[in-house]
DNA sequence: AGCCGGCATCAAGATGGCGTCAAGACCGGC
DNA sequence: GCCGGTCTTGACGCCATCTTGATGCCGGCT
């Protein structure tokens, strides 16, 4: 999920950016003071900030600095000052965005969404599983072992899959075969044992003695990283 | 040197952003048509974007879908209008910033510093795929191979251009489908072999082993770099 | 010890997807 | 209205995959 820090010593509106966050799905803390901001930044690193620049204890700027001497997390700046001096000094200080107060809630959201947008754009998270044996790719669809690439085919595939996404937690015969092959299929045990053992000869290192994927008898199988 | 690429009609506000930008030290192009901004967008990839959402032929929400098709350069965009839902759609469209005018200069330079602060500290994406075998432009829309350029029909082109967004990942027939010919022919899975074998021998040194544009049998095709 | 149910393995036939080709429909420019 | 290129559609052979049945092994139960 993702992390916005709110850094507001106005609690009232602190409290309703906490709230309209959440209700969008971010996961939401709040610091009213400098000191606040900049414990909590380090603590739990958030992926976005929103820094409120009257603060009481520490000038908003030397807030700023405090972060980007060691983050680039994106910074969005609020302030109730219109002077063009002060757009200029918190951008430059390392602000990703300046927003006016008042502000519509919606275009505040949208230019988070944007700063946001631009930061996780690198760290692009990769749902990849990765065992002592072979690593499988969910988004690529690609399964590799230390050999090399691994073809798999629609139904090995589907199979692996079902099974991956539930590690370590055992998934039943009748699950596995009404996912695969369709709720008409749910006593064709025959066919999970074909497919999961073309899975072990292509995966295991010793598909005799399976070490991740595993038989659970009269019951189902389970996958092990 | 920075290149900043500034799109508005308004060619007095244009000449003075110009002037500006330039006594600044920026390399400055200037575009007044949606048209001209794409072509020139094309041509020689700026580093930003200054966007005026007001011009005479295209939209200017349709002039960033044409950017961000193929790069994620920053754009900050500039209008006159202040409605939150304009703002909203920008940004969410891709835009970067969104300035409202009359703008103050020095809130637009910093703002623009801001921006492309962020953008250098990413590599440079590359809108050009390169193989052992061809080359992809993909803001120029051009192929080609050693021997030279290669003609695609808008349909190839299209299935290429999938493809090739998206390297070692495998796309599945249906999304292919319906991306290409709409979700009426998510079944059609005869139109992707043809247009699969004419891409392959146009692109691939034997098209009868092909190497870079790959079958996954009952799922889907990937592109292989 | 012997029986039995569930599992692993193997092999062979049936199936369906893929590549290829080519003819006709369609659509644009001239 | 003609002509070129592009898109659609159908047919066919080939091959990987799926399906299915048979066999042998193991562990638990009586």
């Amino acid at each position: 999920m993702t992390r916005v820090l709110v850094v507001d010593d106005d609690r009232a509106l602190a409290r309703a950016l906490a709230i309209n966050l959440k209700a969008r799905g971010y996961d939401v803390e709040v610091a009213t003071t400098g000191a606040d901001a900049l414990k909590a930044a380090a603590a739990t690193p958030p992926d976005v900030v929103i820094l409120d620049l009257g603060l009481p204890d520490l000038d908003g700027l030397d807030v700023l600095a405090g972060l980007r001497g060691w983050t680039s997390t994106p910074v969005l700046v609020l302030s109730a000052r219109q002077d063009q001096a002060q757009k200029v000094a918190a951008l430059d200080a390392g602000a990703d965005d300046y927003v006016t107060k008042p502000f519509g809630m919606d275009e505040l959201l949208a230019r988070l969404r944007a700063a946001l947008r631009r930061g996780s754009s690198e760290p692009a998270e990769v749902p990849v599983i990765t065992t002592a044996d072979f690593t499988v790719d969910l988004s690529a669809r690609r399964v590799s072992t230390a050999a090399g690439e691994v073809r798999l085919t629609p139904t090995e595939w589907h199979l692996l899959e079902i099974l991956v996404r539930s590690p370590g937690r055992l998934v039943g015969q009748r699950q596995l075969l009404q996912e695969v092959w369709g709720p008409a299929y749910e006593t064709e045990t025959n066919y999970l044992r074909v497919y999961v053992a073309q899975l072990r000869r292509k995966l295991e290192p010793d598909p005799a003695h399976p070490v991740h994927l595993i038989t659970e008898p009269g019951m189902g199988y389970r996958f092990e990283p």
